[in-house]
DNA sequence: TTATAATGTGAAACCGATTGCAAATAATTA
DNA sequence: TAATTATTTGCAATCGGTTTCACATTATAA
């Protein structure tokens, strides 16, 4: 043979053995051309005998098409964004793409874009034809410099979707969760079993999704002729203990809600164990809802109202807006995903 | 410039601008060689200057190694493997490896390997220098045969480690959860809290872990002198419905176990749920522990007492593993991931 | 049967890196 | 200063594929 022996078989060694040239081995692996049967056959046959699998590094170098999509997601031990990559890849494998992941482990938030600008660089590197970016959630009045900068001059280079940006304005494509008309929705229920007054369990109010939920939130209420008292909106974190601390500050106020919402599920079952603590029945004397339906929302007593923000509508959408830029289809650069509300058991009609 | 303009740089264009030849930018970039500091900044301040990132499939191609290593998981959505992956990536990007994911929900349990062989194709195809295979419980009995075959014809290409797996006794390196001592100890700790009438949800039978987890649990309380009544053993899915469903064959016994063992803690907090609206109270009446530590667990109330499988440590040393016997260390490839009992609310003294 | 169009095939260039080899340059030593 | 050794360099081959181009073969039309 012409070529140095390495470990695996190369095309080399197929064309050889089928009694063919290199190009016509190619052409029966692409099917860009046509082989007479016969030799297709030949060729197919020797494929067979040694599970020859083409070297894809070999054939995207050629292409300039890796086939493969960097996602970047901040935790991929959170049920959320888990879910998000689930439906992300199970798009992406029907397609033929792979995906390629990184965990920054939130680190956007927490003001050092170490890991993400790292996996940006890896995932360069490795010539993904894409990336999906999911940063998640950044200041909005002075969004982290790096972080934007980085996603500008990345999407220079290549396509780029990010999911719930707090700077969508840009040329990246963009999916975003509806919390508009999924608060919308909670807050409607809520008030149609006859509540009045309502807390908020929030996270940050620089970070976005919590500052469109107390706006709808409001907005809603007044609607119905509520007026929301700013004084109960209390700022977590995103988990149980979180949850514990806001509802045990709650419970100084000179009267309590007859509703919370919480940021989500974790923080609402925080806020559930603190108020029961404090010899409260929930839902007979308080609601509480929460956000984003993880899986332990449905088996917690009493399992949790919440807003499912369909996280596999998520990936699966945003790794198909992703592929359809890269294959030069036209692709809107808003995609909005629906939320629904699911009604469990820890909101009751007030009585 | 000689070759043709692509839309990304190469290090052809960075040689050019820098005046050297492409060997001397190569030499800076992999460091195997000496260049002159005079020359080295030159092409520092061009590759700074481009933000030039070398193709890293080039690079493989030329080198015959990808560092990038395949991992093959039931389902990233189930906290479990998502630990398990969180773990393998961290180290792996520690040592310069990026991981290729591939989920195959479970697919080898429900005997159709159509997914896992896929993936083990497309991971070859992308030249992975070695592969970490969980390919969920498997008859141990009698095993898949596609399945065993396909690791076993896999290994004979590159390296791969297993974990957990039914048939470990082959040339692959193999990662395992210590199901046995992780038993014991909640054995122990359930008979030092005066419980002497077990039960116990497992599993199927034909499942490696139910397997050892119930025979341990019988050896251990022969041990105490306690004799496990095998009528107490009732076979279950992974779900929280299946608690519920097998809780519920449990209450019809002639008598009740004081303990509970499940075979992982969301069937634990179903079959919780059954035995309150049953009207027993949990844990004074009955006591009952889980496995997986799973972040629920620490939540529901009455919070989980469980043992956990220390899943970023199995990703951890699965990876660890991996990559010294890719580089040529020596490994050995039995390797046991001790687990630990984690004490919360669920189980309480026998009175 | 011959002219013409359609198919099938192989040689060679190319994708973007790395590296062995030999020549060129710089540093030592005599 | 000349001879010798140690460092730096660039050329060219290579990794394993794809694809253009030109030629060979068939099939179709005249």
């Amino acid at each position: 043979m012409s070529k140095q022996t390495s470990g695996d078989i190369t095309i080399y060694e197929i064309a050889e053995e089928a009694g063919v040239s290199v190009s016509t081995v190619s052409r029966v692996l692409t099917g860009n051309a046509n082989v007479s049967e016969k030799r297709k056959k030949a060729v197919l046959n020797i494929i067979d005998k040694y599970d020859y699998l083409p070297n894809s590094m070999a054939r995207s170098l050629s292409n300039r098409k890796s086939h493969t999509l960097g996602i970047i997601l901040p935790d991929i031990t959170h049920p959320f964004y888990s879910q998000i990559f689930y439906g992300a890849e199970a798009l992406a494998l029907t397609k033929g793409y792979t995906l390629l992941l990184g965990c920054t482990m939130n680190d956007t938030i927490r003001h050092s874009t170490n890991l993400e600008s790292l996996y940006v660089r890896i995932l360069q590197e490795r010539k993904v034809d894409g990336m999906l970016m999911m940063g998640g959630a950044v200041n909005e009045t002075e969004p982290i410099k790096e972080h934007t900068e980085m996603i500008d001059k990345l999407s220079e280079r290549m396509p780029v979707v990010t999911i719930n940006d707090a700077m969508p304005n840009r040329k990246t494509l963009h999916v975003s969760v509806d919390e508009i008309s999924g608060t919308r929705a909670l807050i409607n229920y809520l008030v149609s079993l006859k509540h009045k007054k309502f807390a908020f369990i929030g996270g940050d109010l620089a970070i976005q999704p919590t500052n469109v939920r107390l706006n709808t939130m409001r907005k809603t209420l007044e609607e119905h002729g509520i007026s929301f008292d700013d004084s109960y909106f209390v700022p977590s974190e995103f988990d149980v203990e979180s949850g514990k601390r806001c509802m045990t500050e709650l419970l100084q106020k000179p009267s309590l809600p007859t509703a919370v919402i919480c940021l989500n599920d974790l923080v609402a079952i925080g806020a559930i164990y603190t108020a029961r603590k404090a010899g409260l029945r929930v839902p007979e004397d308080i609601s509480f809802a929460g956000s984003d339906n993880m899986p332990m929302s449905e088996y917690v007593v009493p399992s949790i109202t919440t807003i499912d923000l369909k996280a596999l509508d998520i990936g699966k959408t945003a790794i198909e807006v992703l592929i359809d830029k890269i294959e030069g289809k036209s692709v809107s650069n808003k995609n909005v995903i629906k939320t629904e509300l699911v009604i469990r058991d820890s909101c009751k009609m007030r009585n």
